[in-house]
DNA sequence: AACATATATAGTATATCGACGATAAACGAT
DNA sequence: ATCGTTTATCGTCGATATACTATATATGTT
């Protein structure tokens, strides 16, 4: 009887409007859990442009390879493609991360609590007296 | 010859004072993968306070898987326990997530371009005159 | 000393990940 | 219709991740 057995609405295929349960954090984080993805967001940042193949040639990586990274990342929602066969244009979609960056929020304003008040995020060890 | 072949600081075992490599995102990243661990963020978020063995019991798995996650949580800096024999008081340590927030910060800056100009992150595909 | 408690570690089985080459699929051009 | 280009998928492998039970470790209590 776990505390979060929520069911994900963008796993059940519906797209995700508000709030994130831990399965979509988790889905989203794992996606940017490898440096070829992060090194794949950065680029489709620092080019602002859609670019198709090309990824393949900066990251280094075999064709199939890329191919496997940017569909995790399509998965997931932080990027899209817009297909022109035969080449796919690939482009950041930032609105996902939108609702990640609020629940690193929530951890950052604890952390800001903690800053004014000493350990607002936990209380001393209790002693051991039972 | 990748783009980023950078050796991450905190790789060396150096603390990782401001700029995060990609390497370092995605050791951050991971270590948020998983909805147990979220889940285990998300119960020292709300009880904003040290908890011991009581996350064993929300999070619902057996008690070593459990110690495992908190050790990958302790690991990528994002969770730290203050030992007091026999037992560990964790608390969340947002330090280390600010940066990861601050890379997230520069997708969604990104997004708010999109917003005022059309399109910014990414030209539309272009024909295939070739 | 023996026991209870709280956490970590070892060992093990299974599942997923990440890489590759080979191949398929979709389209434009010849 | 065939060829070239670009992307996706398949099959395979080694490595890693995840879960469990059992056991070890450390400490306070009786």
């Amino acid at each position: 009887m776990q505390a979060s057995t929520q069911v994900s609405r963008s796993a059940k295929g519906e797209p995700v409007d508000s709030n994130l349960v831990d399965e979509d954090i988790a889905l989203i984080a794992k996606a940017l859990s490898h440096p070829a993805r992060i090194q794949i967001i950065r680029l489709l940042l620092s080019k602002k442009t859609c670019i198709g193949g090309d990824i393949v040639d900066v990251v280094g990586l075999a064709q199939s390879t890329v191919s496997e990274h940017l569909r995790i990342l399509k998965a997931s929602g932080i990027i899209s493609g817009e297909i022109t066969r035969p080449r796919v244009c690939y482009s950041l979609n930032p609105l996902r991360l939108n609702h990640f960056k609020d629940f690193l929020g929530l951890i950052l304003d604890c952390d800001a609590e903690a800053s004014a008040v000493e350990s607002a995020c936990w209380v001393s060890p209790k002693k051991n007296n039972n």
